[in-house]
Formats: structure tokens, C-alpha cells, sequence
DNA sequence: ATGACTTGTAATACAAGA
């Protein structure tokens, strides 16, 4: 039974609702987290998206900022949002399919500018709520579920992750202390790094081409900062990975592109 | 020179993204 799950930073699920329909029109994902959806629940788009042939429409948003939600093409077994660092900020949503395997959607914080947790309440949220993943993901309860975590982790952890990594090093997303604090968390849970896993660590893979430098895409300057994860217990599973490049060249796009991952359960 | 843009909110800027 084969099972494609993806993953997108939307950054607004109203602006990008053609996008979307064109992407799960060309690309077929059985389950899609979106991030970034920048709506509360009540304005959310939710007909419309049952209309592209998705039964299960979970969403978990606020008013401007953040949001996260999960499309289904059937319907699952339970879902789930869970609280991090103490705010309930519309960063994570998982559901539970009726095949036991568990997509958990995350939204981390990006970390302001100044990477420096005394100087930058934002940059100690994003630390925070990392160290607050790896003490979830660490928890011996979980360790053989099949689960899939996925999102816009805000942090490219490998060299090969940025287009220029002696630059990049010292801008937040790419420093040391989170790409540290990433690695950690894989080891915790054990988890596989499913887009390292389909393409080696010395060839370059992003997700994301920022909008303020307008040559930024044509010139492949980019950074990897969404990623799909799974349990040990799923990496026998895994069949295909692909990153969606041509959303971003498309009228208007999202800064982020779209992740997949086929999976053979 | 990752700046120079884009979004949502609300009222012509501002906050936030990363």
C-alpha cells in the first residue's frame, strides 16, 4: 500500500488556494501539512479544500500569524495539537491514520535576526521549542510508533543545507547552536533525515529562496528548511523523494516549496 | 549587499518572516 505524504510553508493558505489546487492536482499527496497558513479557524478555507478531493481537513490557525493544518484524502483515526513552550501559537498538528502511522506537523518558530538568546526573545523561543521536540521525540512510549514528522523546522542543519555555508553561518536558521540542537534531536528519536537519505549529504538540497533578494531562486541561493523525519521503524518503507522546486517559479509563489515522500507500508 | 519582498492587519504604516 503505497502512501505519499507531503509537506508545504504555504505562507498564507488564502493567497496560495489556486497553488494548492494546482499542486494537488499534479502531485496527488494523500496527506498534506501546510504551515504557515496565516488564518483563524473560523475564515479558514475549509469547502473548498474538501473540494479538491480531501475528506479530512484538520486546521489549527490565528488571526495574521503562523497556523498549521493537515489534508487527508480519507478519513483518519484521531488528531491531535499539542502545546509547546507553554504558548498556544498554532505550531503543531498531528493526526493518526487508519494505519497507525502518525503525521505530526510542525511550524518552529524562525528566531528573529539576532541569533543570540539574551539579546533575542525569539531566538530563545526557537531554542526552546527545538529542545521541547527532542524531549518529546525522546520519550520511550513513542519510540516504535511509525511516525512521520514534518513541517518547517526554520533550521538547515547540514553544510549542503545553504547555498553558502562560511557566509550563512552566522545567521539564524544555519548557526552552529541550531544545527547542534537538530542533530540531537535526530539522534533522540532515532529518526532518519528522509530528504539526506535520497540525497547524499554532499549535494546541495533546499526548500526554501527568501523573496528580498529578487535573483535569489534564478541563482539557487537557497536553504533547506522543511524537512520530513521518520521513525526508525518506517525507514525500510521509504520509496521516494521529492522536492517540488517548480512551485516557487510559479505567479506568486510561496517562499517555501513543497517536500514529498512516498512510502510503501 | 539575504538588500531592494510578501503577507495580514488596519489605515498608510507596522510586524513578521529567516
Amino acid at each position: 500500500m503505497s502512501l505519499r505524504i507531503a509537506t508545504w510553508n504555504i505562507n498564507s493558505v488564502r493567497q496560495r488556494i489556486g497553488h494548492l489546487k494546482d499542486f494537488t492536482e499534479s502531485h496527488h499527496p494523500d496527506v498534506l501539512s501546510l504551515q504557515e497558513t496565516k488564518v483563524q479557524n473560523s475564515e479558514f478555507p475549509e469547502n473548498e479544500i474538501k473540494s479538491m478531493g480531501y475528506e479530512t481537513v484538520l486546521f489549527h490557525g490565528q488571526k495574521s500569524y503562523n497556523g498549521v493544518a493537515i489534508l487527508c484524502k480519507k478519513q483518519v483515526k484521531s488528531s491531535n495539537q499539542l502545546i509547546w513552550c507553554e504558548k498556544d501559537d498554532c505550531r503543531h498538528l498531528s493526526v493518526t491514520l487508519d494505519n497507525g502511522v502518525q503525521v505530526h506537523n510542525f511550524y518552529v518558530p524562525s528566531g528573529g535576526s539576532i541569533p543570540d538568546p539574551e539579546q533575542n526573545d525569539k531566538f530563545a523561543h526557537k531554542l526552546q521549542f527545538l529542545k521541547e521536540m527532542t524531549e518529546w521525540i525522546s520519550n520511550p512510549e513513542i519510540k516504535n510508533d511509525k511516525i512521520i514528522l514534518v513541517g518547517d523546522l526554520n533550521v538547515a542543519p547540514l553544510e549542503n543545507d545553504v547555498w553558502n555555508h562560511k557566509k550563512i553561518q552566522k545567521s539564524v536558521g544555519h548557526t552552529p547552536l541550531e544545527c547542534d540542537l537538530m542533530a540531537k534531536m535526530k539522534e533522540a528519536g532515532d529518526l532518519t533525515d528522509v530528504g539526506r537519505h535520497f540525497v547524499p549529504a554532499d549535494q546541495p538540497l533546499y526548500s526554501w529562496w527568501g523573496y528580498r533578494y529578487k535573483p535569489a531562486f534564478a541563482k539557487n541561493y537557497g536553504w533547506r528548511l522543511d524537512h520530513i523525519l521518520t521513525t526508525d521503524i518506517l525507514k525500510a518503507a521509504l520509496q521516494h523523494f521529492e522536492v517540488v522546486k517548480d512551485t516557487r517559479g510559479w505567479e506568486k509563489p510561496s517562499d517555501h516549496v513543497p517536500n514529498i515522500v512516498d512510502l510503501n507500508l
